[in-house]
DNA sequence: CTGAAAGCGCTTACAG
DNA sequence: CTGAAAGCGCTTACAG
């Protein structure tokens, strides 16, 4: 059995491809009885119009494209299920679809993005974590191609995102350590092409500055977004002669690598180092213990993007369109007062891996 | 600029549209001195075929939809990302594209993969979470659609599917337990509707048939997929005259939910209750203290996926692609030999949530 | 081996 | 208000 195409439902209705297409798409030119005899028969003969016919025909993909992020360490990963869900959502609600695209590196991403939009397959992109200085981006903005950014780059001024703001939460968290007297205060940073890396590292040193604590860059390290890296960053740091009291992660996912270290050397966390993560992740809530972190609302991120995407697509102003919200401190277990006087020696033990 | 089609290339090497057409398609009547001609040139003006023209041209979609399950705890979905990465990874070798489907409910689901499909804007399908009676399975199968399904419903003889073996997981979970002389083995099980909580619950029932031990269905409770169920689950079986000394959860997160009915009681996990997840979760390794729990291969099941798919889109059986794999024991700290004697007495207490 | 033509299923100026 | 026609950019029998 055919599906039902234009055409037979033009010969159904006696009426020519044209007439019935311009009356599906609601032309006021055709009068208002035709209009509503055609949007009958079409039901009845369950009619659809091919999509693949209407995008050549018109130009229009009626497809958004989602880049997945380059993997990291699988878990910080845990936002790109709601984030689609979300971006689904509010496309559906209009009978779009969602594309999802991946590759190894930002060339192929680029050389993706190319084929996508050139060949008109897609309406829009949405972007997730950009580089400071994102080439991704570049390429977007330089074609006018309609897309919005889950983050910032370093020139965000022409283009529509949403984000939190990583310099306030960063600010926020610091003046946490110092209201309970943490004058050394460590900071394990994340690579600083990503924005959000360098915004953290911003509001922790701000925040020193406010409160008269001279950085000290021996107390930073750089790491990358995984646990292994979380972890030796902060064996460094809590090696020192001088070792911090309280540490504050780029991410979750580095704090808990930080646990692990604080843990093989006999430190408790809260008591002897503070420690304060970032994301907010479900897992912190079964750490040992529990992990005090800057959480990001991402309820609903995915479907104020997938909204955003799809007004600017409509014509509107991508500048309209920039949306910083707030991160919320999440005060578990791994936050408490500097200890008095000199730290309890450091003594490393081994512990068995999985088996 | 225009983007340089067809015509174009064509009038530009003096040759009608279908030979360059034919050419880059390698029809063997073309000549190969042409085919290459055509060829360098294509390169050379950076030509590329428009997918929706040859879409509607050939009927071929060259994309694939994935359907996203629905939404539950969260953090259970941790699979999908590296799920989408690996199904991307397989399509992009050829070319193709991946499209995500989401929908609130089984009918929405059936309604947009009926949309999909016959309108021909996918090729095929991959399905995860399959219930044990799954409509959307019933819809591929009479509709002759190609799909794969990620996990096993009841009747899966005549698809495609790539599956754990989940009966012999939890029988072998619940033999370990067994050799650990544990006897009262308390089991969290999953929505039956769910096949993988079917079978699971199967090979707790065959492991203590085996070892001579009478079920007691006193010991055995279904939970929804989720932390809180997962505890309040846990928290009746403990709560119990003749408590279970073991427990075992249908999934990772169900065993956080019991982590935490546990440490308000004061028991000790792998002292005085035994506790094994299902997942391999890497949340599990920083939980207090870290789950023991079966683990699934998931490092490549989305390549593997992919590549049966398009297996079969190209001509290939179904029932050739059905691959069962067997799921790891992650020995990490919730298990231990059955506490002697007595246990001690409960005493709940509340526990402060978060701010 | 290549050309000429029809067709995939729509949309949209242009007439009348 | 509706019809007739061209066009979107490909592919593929059918001739020759």
């Amino acid at each position: 059995m055919q599906r039902t195409n234009l055409k037979m439902l033009a010969e159904h209705l006696s009426l020519t491809q044209g007439t019935v297409s311009r009356a599906l798409n609601e032309y006021p030119d055709i009068s208002k009885s035709t209009r509503k005899r055609v949007r009958e028969a079409a039901n009845a003969m369950g009619y659809a119009p091919n999509p693949t016919a209407r995008r050549l025909a018109t130009g229009v993909a009626e497809v958004v494209a989602y880049v997945l992020p380059e993997r990291h360490s699988g878990m910080s990963e845990s936002f790109i299920a709601p984030l689609l869900q979300g971006i689904g959502e509010s496309l559906s609600e209009r009978g779009w679809d969602l594309l999802v695209t991946q590759a190894r590196n930002t060339e192929d991403e680029i050389a993706a993005l190319r084929r996508l939009t050139t060949s008109r397959q897609i309406s829009g992109v949405v972007l997730s974590r950009p580089h400071k200085k994102d080439p991704r981006i570049d390429f977007l903005r330089t074609t006018n191609f309609p897309f919005v950014v889950h983050g910032r780059s370093d020139d965000c001024d022409d283009y529509a995102w949403y984000d939190v703001d990583n310099k306030a939460a960063f600010t926020d968290a610091v003046e946490r350590l110092i209201k309970l007297r943490h004058r050394r205060i460590g900071l394990i940073g994340g690579p600083l092409h990503f924005s959000f890396a360098q915004m953290r590292a911003e509001g922790y040193a701000d925040a020193l500055a406010q409160h008269g604590i001279a950085f000290d860059s021996a107390l930073v390290k750089t790491a990358a977004l995984s646990e292994e890296a979380g972890e030796s960053a902060a064996g460094e740091l809590l090696d020192r002669k001088h070792p911090p009291t309280a540490l504050l992660c780029t991410t979750d996912t580095q704090a808990l690598g930080a646990l692990t270290a604080l843990r093989r050397r006999d430190l408790i966390p809260g008591e002897d180092v503070s420690l304060i993560g970032y994301d907010g992740l479900a897992i912190g809530r079964h750490t040992n213990p529990p992990l005090t972190t800057m959480a990001q609302p991402q309820a609903d991120s995915g479907r104020r993007l997938g909204e955003m995407l799809l007004a600017i697509i409509d014509g509107g102003t991508p500048t309209d369109f920039q949306e910083l919200h707030s991160a919320d401190f999440l005060n578990r277990k791994t936050l408490g007062p500097a200890p008095e006087g000199k730290r309890k020696t450091t003594n490393k033990d081994t512990e068995k891996g999985e088996d």
